[in-house]
DNA sequence: TTAATTGCAAACGGTTTGCATGGGC
DNA sequence: GCCCATGCAAACCGTTTGCAATTAA
C-alpha cells in the first residue's frame, strides 16, 4: 500500500521514511506551504494554532524537525537566536535561492539574481574543497548582512540628532 | 590623552569608541588571538579561567559582544546553538574567508580558496541587490554544510551494520 | 492491535539582566 | 571622584525531554 503516488510529494517522502501522516503534520506543512516569509517554530505554532486550538508547541518543533531531517523542509540561522524554517517546493530543489538580512529588524529578502554565475563558482569550489579538505559537501548558504530600506532611513535620523 | 597609538590597532579602537581596557577585556582578545579555532564564548570562558580564575562569564559575553560591535570580532551562527566568535586579525579586514561546517561533528575548517572570483561575483550581487533592493549590505558568510573526512568514515561504518 | 505520535509540564542550555561592588581614567 | 566595568545570582527564552494518553496503520 505505500508509495501509491496519491498526495503530494512531501507524503510519499513520510510514507517512505516510515512516519505516519498526521493532522499535526498536515496543518504544519499547509502553513508552510501557504507563506513564502520565514517563519520560526514560534511563528508556526500561531498560525496552526488558529486552525486547531489544540496543537502542541513540542509537536510543532518536532514536525519541522522531521520535514527538515526527510530533506521536504530546510532550516535556517541569520543569528537572532531562533531558527527559520523554508518549504523546499520541489523534489528536486529546484528554486535555489540565497537571503539578505536586515541587521536591525531581522527582515529576510530572498534573492536568486546570478544563480548561473554562483552554482557555477560554488561547483568549482565543492569540488576543490572536497578534494582539499576530504570534505563532503551536502549543501550552502549565502547570507548578505546590512540595513533594509526603511533601517537605513531610521539610521539616518539617529544620526542626525 | 586618547589616540597615542601606543597598543595594538583593537585598543584605539575600544579608546576611540569611549570604553575602558581593562584586564578582562586584553584577556579576552589575548585568546582570541592564541587561536585559529573558533571559540564559543563558553571555550573562551574555560581558557580565561585559566590565566584568571575571578573572571566571570558574564564578562566574557559582554567583551566578546562588544568587540563584535567595533568591528574587532566577527561573530558566527553555525546552527548548533551557540555563537562562535572569530578575530578580524587585521584593522582593513584582510584575511577575508569561509567555512566548511561538519553536520555531524560540528568542526569547523576555514577555507579561502578562489577567493578572487568569489569576491568578484560577490560585488557583482552586492551592486545589483543594492540597487534591487535598496538594501545597504555590510558583510556577507558562505557556508558549506556536509561531512568531513572523519565523519564520512564513521556514517558509512553505520550504514555497513 | 500496537507502536508511533501527541500534548503537557518540567528540564535544559546558551545568553541576558539587575544590582551592588570594584577599578580605569 | 566619577562612572564605566565587573561578578554574582537570577531571569530569560528558544528548544528538548520524560511520560501518560491518544491515534494512524
Amino acid at each position: 500500500m505505500r508509495n501509491r503516488m496519491c498526495g503530494p510529494w512531501w507524503e510519499n517522502r513520510l510514507n517512505d521514511a516510515g512516519f505516519r501522516l498526521t493532522n499535526p503534520r498536515e496543518l504544519v506543512m499547509s502553513i508552510l506551504r501557504n507563506t513564502d516569509k520565514h517563519l520560526s517554530a514560534e511563528d508556526v505554532y500561531v498560525k496552526a494554532l488558529a486552525v486547531n486550538p489544540s496543537i502542541g508547541l513540542t509537536t510543532v518543533y518536532r514536525s519541522l524537525d522531521l520535514f527538515t531531517q526527510i530533506g521536504v523542509v530546510q532550516r535556517f540561522d541569520f543569528g537572532d537566536g531562533k531558527a527559520r524554517y523554508e518549504l523546499n517546493r520541489n523534489p528536486l530543489s529546484k528554486g535555489h535561492h540565497h537571503h539578505l538580512v536586515c541587521m536591525r529588524c531581522k527582515s529576510i529578502i530572498d534573492y536568486n539574481d546570478f544563480m548561473q554565475e554562483e552554482v557555477e563558482l560554488m561547483k568549482k569550489t565543492e569540488k576543490a574543497l572536497s578534494k582539499k579538505h576530504h570534505f563532503k559537501i551536502m549543501h550552502h548558504t549565502i547570507h548578505f548582512y546590512g540595513l533594509c530600506n526603511e533601517c537605513q532611513h531610521a539610521e539616518q535620523k539617529m544620526i542626525d540628532y
